[in-house]
DNA sequence: ATCAATCCTTCGATCGTCGAATCATTCGAT
DNA sequence: ATCGAATGATTCGACGATCGAAGGATTGAT
């Protein structure tokens, strides 16, 4: 009994991803904030290091002009400040405030109460076995774009 | 011991889901289709019941004014038809043509094959954890959600 | 010193999205 | 039957997020 067949495990995670999505949207508009700063602002909460604007905007997949666009209104919104490195003067270095850590918490905090209810009959095996599949999923959707977007790359197995 | 714990899994889930986005960015750049065209286009494809304007617009979270526009733009590059519906004939139909059908399947299909090969390790027992996983965390994601859009449900702020 | 390279920002323009108003159709009430 | 309210979809005008190209500042190499 094929009860996930690869077919069904492909909706299941589209599913995840579209609900997610959603989630962003809506969560970040109730907070008169872009999805698009909500995302940012994450990821420069999140970075190991110091997060400027060049990495943020590979990181969120826009042009750098952009990128200065959200710099702005989160900067103007009193979550981010710029600094000038002081080892390389034409980099610019982000910081959060603490007003930006009070919204991200109120974005992950419900869904980590939600996430740790909804995990918590999971053994350490199958945690096991779902964060594999997760950390598999993730690089094979990343082998699949580098292929699209790096055609010379693609090489068949 | 604890090698996949609450807070892992919750960044292993935001990466799958920050990767699949860049993955729908990137692709349907390189097909001249706006990441909502392919979105809707996804939705009209994948729904059980011939999908209508206003449907796809809740489904993507946008208004009616703009859902008409992803469907000007999919009508024109020869993707959809709109039909009106016989019985009420204030509705509109939506249908696929076959343009749509191949582009979906360049999309889908290479995902399709790197994920099988992801996940041909998966037993029986480990897709059904899986499965499970992610339904969970779906609906997870949809509980949280309804409880902010619908304060009645939502405790204190 | 000079020139190229790097990092970020400004500027003008494009286009996706929104809200309000509009048209067509259906349903309910009298 | 007819009128009015409700529903589904579209048009219209406006906003603003994003882009590409150009510009200014800083660094490193020759």
């Amino acid at each position: 009994m094929s009860d996930a067949s690869d077919y069904e495990l492909s909706m299941l995670v589209r599913a995840l991803v579209m609900e997610s999505n959603r989630f962003l949207d809506i969560f970040s508009a109730s907070h008169s904030l872009h999805p698009t700063d909500m995302t940012a602002l994450n990821l420069i909460m999140t970075a190991r290091f110091p997060m400027t604007p060049g990495a943020l905007a590979k990181a969120l997949n826009m042009s750098a002009s952009a990128t200065t666009s959200v710099l702005d209104r989160l900067e103007r919104a009193g979550h981010v400040v710029r600094d000038r490195s002081p080892e390389d003067r034409r980099r610019v270095e982000l910081r959060v405030l603490s007003a930006a850590t009070a919204v991200a918490s109120a974005f992950f905090q419900p869904l980590a109460v939600e996430f740790s209810s909804a995990w918590s009959s999971l053994s350490a095996a199958d945690r096991e076995v779902v964060a594999r599949f997760l950390a598999a999923t993730t690089s094979a959707t990343t082998r699949v774009l580098d292929a699209v977007s790096d055609p010379a790359s693609a090489h068949e197995e």
